[in-house]
DNA sequence: CGCAAGTTTGAGGGATCTCAAACAAAGTGG
DNA sequence: CCACTTTGTTTGAGATCCCTCAAACTTGCG
């Protein structure tokens, strides 16, 4: 039994926007199925083709792309919520590679559509731009970390940013969030060392500021992670469409 | 005297799609008018919200975002034929700065007519996001190498790139192209500090890989650079739409 | 019990950073 | 035409961050 768009759980979480009752509709039947996938299993591979698109319903995972020589970097980590597949709606090979690092479900759309997505429903074709170009914004934010940032403020910046995500996606519960992840990924993902990472980790650790053990996060001392991390404002958790 | 779109230098390039008649009509009349700014002129800053778009017609500058303690990030290089200012068409607040560090002639587009073009062109708007999609794409892979490769490669591979941009461009004139940054602006881009980026990139043309010298580039031995890059394939150059 | 995967620790070496100063080229003003 | 400033490049030297290697430890599982 899939999850009928009009009623999915996702769109009442407040960081998405409302959608119309005609996009609605359109995402709907736009949408070719769900797809269940068990932890461990790569999705998507680099270099090959997707002909499919996919919004995640619940799990999460991790989009990295590799070097010859086995170096990994972990490009994001995968949310509910998340569009994958853009890349590979316009035509073009995949260059990451994407991993469920819990069990997932993924509602499923037919990349040979999207074009007349397009033609048909403008309003869907806008938030899928929008989208694409948040994503972009979200990357530079990484790369100025990981190019700027030394491994403690890292560090404190990484756990920030997920902590902020896993908030406005509803996960914190009782204080904590999942985060189902290995150290090493973590590591790929700030371009540090394993060893460096779980030393530094443990610098702050020590102290207070978080905790992060049996795959779930719990921040303790957010505004002391916040001068470590160098960020200035809130949380930016503006609105965005859900598609 | 501004230069129509028909008559485009830009557009004659091979790595550009041909575009239909009515595309063409389209992006004339969309088209505001031209903007001519000096070099060291700050085209976008930081938090504020840009009323326009611009694709770049010559001319060369840079995109960066900065930390609160003068650290800054170079994210990309802005070269003829990139769209710039997408964040800002969604209703966003610019997070990254664009200097331009030659003259540079540029075309203006209005950003509240985005959404009408999404409604009347959806051509024109599956090409925005494709130029979206693939701007996330190069991210990636700058992300990649900045957080997994270290500075002989990293240099190797930025010069690689560089290159293969220009040479798509047709920068390339008896074996050189313009480069016109200093060795911070490179060294900001790659995240490793300018002394290290000076002995490491003389560690490379002491061996005759290649020049940089007076704003301009010289590749003597592209397959090592490849092989120092660790990059595998030749040139990605898809032919990509030009707005 | 033994194996596999992940975490933790220690130690030494190398890469990279910062500080500092010298050097080069170009522009400015007297 | 010559100080003088400004901007960018180059070099040296010491400090530190970070990496690699290696091994111990921990946990879950067959």
């Amino acid at each position: 039994m899939t999850t009928d768009c009009t009623d999915c759980p996702l769109r009442r979480l407040a960081v998405f926007d409302n959608a119309t009752d005609t996009e609605l509709d359109f995402i709907q039947r736009f949408k070719a199925g769900e797809l269940q996938i068990e932890a461990g299993t790569t999705l998507m591979v680099e270099g090959e083709r997707s002909a499919h698109l996919y919004t995640v319903l619940s799990g999460m995972g991790l989009r990295y792309k590799t070097l010859h020589d086995r170096r990994r970097q972990v490009i994001n980590f995968v949310f509910p919520g998340d569009f994958i597949g853009i890349q590979s709606a316009l035509g073009r090979d995949m260059t990451q590679s994407i991993e469920a690092t819990t069990d997932m479900t993924l509602c499923v759309f037919p990349a040979d559509r999207v074009w007349s997505l397009f033609k048909s429903h403008p309003s869907v074709a806008f938030n899928l731009t929008w989208v694409a170009a948040t994503e972009e914004h979200f990357l530079s934010e990484i790369l100025t970390a990981v190019g700027q940032r030394k491994a403690t403020e890292l560090i404190a910046w990484g756990v920030l940013r997920l902590w902020e995500r896993g908030a406005s996606l509803g996960l914190v519960e009782n204080g904590a969030m999942p985060l189902p992840y290995r150290q090493r990924d973590a590591a790929d993902a700030l371009g540090i060392s394993l060893v460096h990472f779980n030393k530094t980790m443990h610098k702050l650790t020590d102290q207070g500021l978080f905790e992060w053990r049996d795959d779930r996060l719990r921040v303790y001392e957010i505004d002391k992670l916040r001068e470590l991390a160098m960020v200035c404002g809130g949380p930016l958790l503006d609105k965005r469409p859900l598609i």
